[in-house]
DNA sequence: ACCGCCGGGTGCC
DNA sequence: ACCGCCGGGTGCC
C-alpha cells in the first residue's frame, strides 16, 4: 500500500484550512472497505435503522431549516438515486480518511456517495451530539456523474434549534428557515384527537374489489359463509399473486416507487400476507384455518392425511402398489400384514408418499372380516408435492404455519381447529407451550401448525441464541391480536420481527389502538418495503401525518388499503349484510327506588350537589375532579344497592404528612377504580390501563402520563388542571388492597329495588323457558357478589366471570356456561370490563345491564359477546335505569358523547374540558 | 469534471 | 523564472 500524504495529518479544527491527499496507485477503495467493514455483521440498512431509532422521535421534532449540500464520490458506488428521491444520511466515524464522514444511501441501503468533506465535518458535530436529525432529498440531478446536489433538512428538539443554526452558520452554512413551526403539547394533543378520528375511518370501506370468493379445501369441515370465502380468496391472492406492493409501478425497465421516488431494476420484494382486520365475531380464526388448509405451495391445498372409512363389507384392500414401496403408513401396514397382502417388506413412514396407489376390490365378506376391514385406510388429498418442488425459487419445503396468540385465546385456537377441521383429516397441530414443550427444530418444522404465545416466543428469544422457533423457516407466521406488538422496543416485538417466514399475517380487530406509531410495527412485521425501515416510515408517513398533512394521511390510507381487509358486522356485500345475526332488542327498564332508598339517595345528592356547586363557583372543578367522580360514584352506587358504598372517604382538604396524602390519594383511586367503574384517561381517551393518580388527584394510564411528563420534562403539568406533576409523585393502587376489596360480608344481606327488578325478570324467564341463559352485567364487582345471594336463594345455577380470575378459571367458567347440558348454569355474573375482547358467550340470549357505563362502547362490546356468530336465538338486552337519578342523566350524556366522538374532528383538549364540566353540571342538575 | 487543483514544462511576439 | 501562463493529469470520504 502506498499512501502519500502531502501535508501531515492535523487536528479536526485545522482540517479546513489545510489540504491533504492520498495516492491511489496500488490501492483500491474496495480493499479498504472490505477489510474495514466486512468484519462487522451490521449491514447498511441496519445502520440506517439504528440511526433512525436512536435519534429523537419524529413526533416532537421541529424543522430547523434547509441547506443545499453536495454528494460526492458517486462513481465509486452502485447506489442510484432518482429525481425527488429521499436519501439516508449515516455517520461513518470509522472511515479511515475522515472520521467526520457522512455517507449517503438510497432507500434500499445502497451507498450513493458521501457528503462533501467540509459540510460533513459540520454535520458530524450536529449528528454526533444528537442536536438534530438530518434528512436528505435529491431534487435534481446535475449532468455530471461525479457529484450531485442534495437538499438537507435539519430536524430536532426546539431547544436545540438556535445552537444548531448558529453552529452551522459559524461554519458558513446558513440554514434557510421556512415558516416557523411550534409544536406544543396541545398542538400534538389536538392533532392526535383528529388523527384518532381519521384512523377510525382509515380502516373503513376496505372492501372494494375484494369480492371474489374461494371455496375452502375439502379438509375444512365447516362450510364458510360468503364473507369468509371472500376473505379466503383475498388472503390466497395476497399469498400467491405477484402484484406490486403499494406505490410501486413499472416504468419501462425499472420499478418505481412513487412515494420515495426510488427505482430499481429488480422487482421489489412483494409482501406475502397482510392484515385481516375484520370485526370480532366474523370468523378470523376459521378463515385462517381455511387458509392454512387451502393454500399450500402453488395454490394447492395442504397435503394432509385423511382417514377413510370404507363402508362395511364393500371394500377390501387386495394389494398395495407403490412406485416407492419404501414407505407405507403404519396404520395401513397392520392391515396388510394381517392379510398377507404385501409382497415386499416396507419401511414405516408417517408421511404418505405422493404416488402410492391403493387398489380396492369389492368382495363379499363374512362378519368377522367386515369388522377387520373397518380398519383405517389412509389416503392423500394432494398429490404432486414433489413435482412442484423444483419449479419456483421459494423454499417449497417450508410446511409449517406458526400461530402466535395471547395466552387468553390459545385454547380457542385449539378448539377451533378441533371444530373446523374434518374429523377424518389428520392435521398435525402442536401446542408449543409449557415447560416440557418439544424444542426440536426438526419436529416443529414438520408440523402443519405450531401454536404458541407471545410470551413463550419472546422468552425463547431472550434466553438462548438458538431459539427453536427462530431457527425454522416457516411457511407462514400468523400474529393473532397482532396489535399486541405495537411497541417496537419491546422484547416481544423484536422476537416477532426476527422470525423467518415466507408469508406473514396479522389478525386484529383493532389494528391501531393508540397512534399511528402502532402501524409501523405492523408494516415492519409484514416487511413492507421500504417502510420497514423506521427512517422512511417516519419521513414519508408518520411525520407528515402527525403534522396534519393531508397527502400523508392519503398515502397511509392507500398503504393500509393494499394490505388490509376489514369488514364490520354492519358491512354489506352486494347490498346484503355480511352476517345475518338474530334480531336484537334493547329495552330500558325503569326502576323505582323504595322510599328509604330514595331518602338516602336524595341525602347524598344534596350533599354532593352543594360540594360541586362550591367547586363550580370557585372554578376548581377540574382540580377536584377525583372528588367529583367520587360523589357521582356514590350516587351511582346508591342506585344499585346501598351496601356498595364504601366507608366514607376522608376529605382531601389539608393533608399534613406525605404518608397521609398518599393514603388519601389511594382512597380516591379506590373510589374511582376499585368498584370496577370505567374511568377514561384524558390522555388516550380510552379506559385507564395501569391506573395512577397524580397529587392533584387525577387518574391516568401510567404510560400515558409518563409520556406527557417526559415530553415536557421539568415543566410538566397535569393535562386536566395544569398543576405541576412529577413521575415520582404518581401513586398506584397497592396490590394488597386490591384483594381486600373483594371480601364482603354476606351475613345480614338485604335487597334493593334493582335487585328485585332483576330477580323478577330472571324468574319470569325461567318460567317461560328454562333453557334460556342470561348474562347479568355490572361495573361493580361487589354488586355481582351481592347478587349471588338471591340467585342462590332461588335455586339458579350460575357462574361468575370477573377481572380477578386467571385464565384457566375463565376458560373453565366459559366452558361450563356454554355447555348445553341440562344442569349447566343459566346465569353468568359478568363484570363489565372482564375479558374485553374475544369472549364467546353465545349460550346466553338475554343480557341484563345492571348499571349504565360512561362509555357506551363498553356496553356494546359486552352485548356483542352473545350477539355474534353462533347465536341462535333472538337477543334481548335489558338496561336497568333508576328513575329520577344520576343514571338517567348518564344515559343522556352517553348519547351526547357518542355524537361528540363521531363529529369530534377538530375538537380540542379545552373543548373536552368544558364538555366535562358541562357533563358534571348536567349530572347534578346545576 | 464543459469544473478546480496540482505540479511539470516553459518563457517576447 | 524565487514569477505567470499553458495544458495534461487527475478527481470522495
Amino acid at each position: 500500500m502506498c499512501v502519500r500524504v502531502s501535508l501531515s495529518q492535523c487536528s479536526p479544527g485545522a482540517m479546513f484550512s489545510r489540504r491533504w491527499r492520498f495516492g491511489w496507485d496500488s490501492y483500491s477503495e474496495v480493499d479498504l472497505f472490505t477489510t474495514r467493514y466486512d468484519t462487522s455483521t451490521e449491514t447498511l440498512s441496519q445502520a440506517i435503522q439504528a440511526a433512525a431509532s436512536e435519534g429523537p422521535d419524529a413526533d416532537g421534532s421541529v424543522l430547523f431549516g434547509h441547506l443545499r449540500g453536495t454528494v460526492v464520490g458517486l462513481k465509486y458506488y452502485t447506489g442510484v438515486v432518482n429525481q425527488g428521491e429521499m436519501v439516508g444520511l449515516v455517520r461513518q466515524p470509522q472511515n479511515p480518511y475522515d472520521r467526520n464522514a457522512v455517507m449517503v444511501a438510497n432507500i434500499y441501503g445502497n451507498q450513493v456517495g458521501h457528503i462533501k468533506r467540509e459540510l460533513a465535518a459540520a454535520m458530524a458535530h450536529v449528528m454526533d451530539n444528537n442536536l438534530a436529525k438530518v434528512e436528505g432529498v435529491v431534487h435534481s440531478r446535475t449532468t455530471n456523474s461525479f457529484t450531485m446536489p442534495v437538499m438537507l433538512s435539519f430536524w430536532g428538539k426546539e431547544e436545540n434549534k438556535s445552537a444548531v443554526t448558529e453552529f452551522m452558520a459559524r461554519r458558513g452554512y446558513k440554514l434557510n428557515t421556512g415558516f416557523k413551526v411550534v409544536i406544543t403539547f396541545f398542538h400534538i394533543y389536538s392533532s392526535f384527537v383528529q388523527l384518532k378520528n381519521a384512523f377510525d375511518n382509515l380502516f373503513e370501506g376496505l372492501m372494494e374489489s375484494k369480492d371474489g370468493e374461494k371455496e375452502a379445501a375439502e379438509a375444512v369441515g365447516t362450510p364458510l359463509l360468503p364473507h369468509q370465502k371472500q376473505a379466503l380468496s383475498w388472503m390466497c391472492a395476497r399469498e400467491n399473486k405477484s402484484s406490486l406492493p403499494p406505490f410501486w409501478e413499472k416504468r419501462g425497465e425499472l420499478y418505481y416507487n412513487s412515494l420515495t421516488c426510488f427505482s430499481a431494476k429488480e422487482v421489489p420484494e412483494r409482501v406475502c400476507g397482510g392484515i385481516l382486520a375484520d370485526d370480532m365475531g366474523l370468523g378470523k380464526t376459521l378463515t385462517t384455518i381455511a387458509l392454512i388448509l387451502t393454500n399450500f405451495h402453488k395454490g394447492r391445498p395442504l397435503p394432509v392425511e385423511k382417514c377413510v372409512r370404507f363402508s362395511v363389507g364393500e371394500c377390501y384392500i387386495s394389494s398395495v402398489h407403490a412406485t416407492t414401496p419404501a414407505c407405507v403408513h403404519p396404520c395401513l401396514l397392520s392391515t396388510c400384514r394381517r392379510r398377507s397382502l404385501l409382497k415386499s417388506k416396507p419401511k414405516l413412514n408417517h408421511r404418505w408418499p405422493p404416488n402410492l396407489k391403493v387398489t380396492l376390490v369389492t368382495k363379499s365378506l363374512s362378519k368377522t372380516e367386515k369388522d377387520d376391514i373397518l380398519c383405517v385406510c389412509v389416503c392423500v388429498l394432494c398429490e404432486g408435492v414433489e413435482s412442484a418442488m423444483a419449479e419456483t425459487a421459494d423454499d417449497l419445503s417450508a410446511r409449517a404455519t406458526l400461530i402466535i396468540s395471547p395466552l387468553s385465546v390459545l385454547s380457542n385456537w385449539l378448539d377451533q381447529f378441533e371444530q373446523h377441521v374434518r374429523p377424518d383429516v389428520k392435521l398435525n397441530v402442536y401446542l408449543y407451550y409449557g415447560s416440557d414443550r418439544n424444542r426440536s427444530k426438526k419436529f416443529l418444522s414438520t408440523q402443519d401448525v405450531v401454536i404458541t404465545t407471545y410470551n413463550v416466543l419472546s422468552a425463547d428469544f431472550g434466553v438462548s441464541v438458538d431459539s427453536p422457533l427462530h431457527g425454522i423457516s416457516w411457511l407462514r407466521v400468523v400474529l393473532d391480536e397482532g396489535h399486541i406488538i405495537r411497541n417496537p422496543n419491546a422484547q416481544m416485538s423484536k422476537a416477532v420481527l426476527d422470525l423467518k417466514a415466507q408469508r406473514r399475517w396479522i389478525l386484529s380487530g383493532t389494528p391501531i389502538q393508540n397512534s399511528i406509531k402502532d402501524m409501523w410495527m405492523l408494516l415492519a412485521f409484514l416487511r413492507l418495503k421500504p417502510f420497514d425501515v423506521r427512517e422512511w416510515w417516519n419521513r414519508v408517513i408518520q411525520r407528515p401525518v402527525t403534522q396534519g398533512d393531508r397527502t400523508g394521511l392519503q398515502n397511509l390510507q392507500t398503504l393500509v388499503k393494499c394490505i388490509t381487509l376489514r369488514r364490520t358486522k354492519s358491512s354489506e356485500v352486494n347490498g346484503r349484510p355480511l352476517v345475518s345475526l338474530p334480531e336484537k332488542t334493547v329495552c330500558v327498564e325503569q326502576v323505582e327506588l323504595s322510599r328509604s332508598e330514595r331518602e338516602e339517595y336524595e341525602l347524598a345528592r344534596t350533599e354532593g350537589r352543594n360540594t360541586i356547586r362550591r367547586y363550580v363557583a370557585e372554578g376548581t372543578i377540574l382540580r377536584n375532579y377525583a372528588d367529583v367522580l367520587a360523589i357521582l360514584m356514590r350516587l351511582r352506587q346508591h342506585c344499585c344497592h346501598p351496601d356498595l358504598l364504601s366507608k366514607t372517604s376522608s376529605d382531601l382538604g389539608a393533608s399534613a404528612t406525605p404518608a397521609e396524602l398518599r393514603e388519601r390519594l389511594i382512597e380516591k383511586l379506590r373510589s374511582v377504580l376499585a368498584s370496577g367503574s370505567d374511568e377514561e384517561c384524558s390522555v388516550c381517551l380510552d379506559s385507564v390501563r395501569l391506573p395512577v393518580i397524580t397529587h392533584c388527584a387525577h387518574v391516568y394510564c401510567r404510560p400515558c402520563i409518563t409520556e406527557v411528563i417526559s415530553t415536557e420534562q421539568e415543566t410538566a403539568k397535569c393535562p386536566l388542571c395544569r398543576n405541576e406533576i412529577k413521575t415520582s409523585e404518581l401513586v398506584e393502587f397497592p396490590q394488597e388492597l386490591m384483594e381486600e376489596e373483594s371480601s364482603t360480608n354476606s351475613e345480614n344481606w338485604r335487597t334493593s329495588s334493582k335487585v328485585q327488578s332483576l330477580m323478577g325478570n330472571l324468574l319470569r324467564l325461567r318460567c317461560d323457558d328454562g333453557s334460556i341463559k342470561s348474562l347479568v352485567v355490572s361495573q361493580f364487582t361487589r354488586f355481582l357478589t351481592i347478587l349471588e345471594t338471591p340467585l342462590r336463594e332461588h335455586g339458579f345455577r350460575f357462574v361468575r366471570l370477573d377481572g380477578t380470575m386467571n385464565q384457566k378459571r375463565r376458560t373453565r367458567v366459559i366452558e361450563e356456561f356454554q355447555s348445553s347440558a341440562a344442569d349447566s348454569p343459566t346465569v353468568m355474573l359478568l363484570s363489565l370490563k372482564a375479558g374485553g375482547v374475544g369472549l364467546n358467550l353465545t349460550a346466553a340470549s338475554h343480557v341484563f345491564l345492571m348499571d349504565p357505563a360512561w362509555n357506551p362502547a363498553t356496553e356494546e362490546q359486552c352485548i356483542d359477546r352473545c350477539h355474534r356468530l353462533g347465536q341462535m336465538r333472538k337477543v334481548v338486552v335489558t338496561k336497568f335505569i333508576v328513575k329520577d337519578s344520576v343514571e338517567e342523566k348518564m344515559v343522556a350524556i352517553q348519547r351526547k358523547k357518542q355524537d361528540l366522538v363521531e363529529k369530534a374532528f377538530g375538537s380540542t383538549n379545552s373543548d373536552r374540558k368544558t364538555s366535562r364540566i358541562d357533563d358534571i353540571k348536567a349530572l347534578m342538575e346545576l
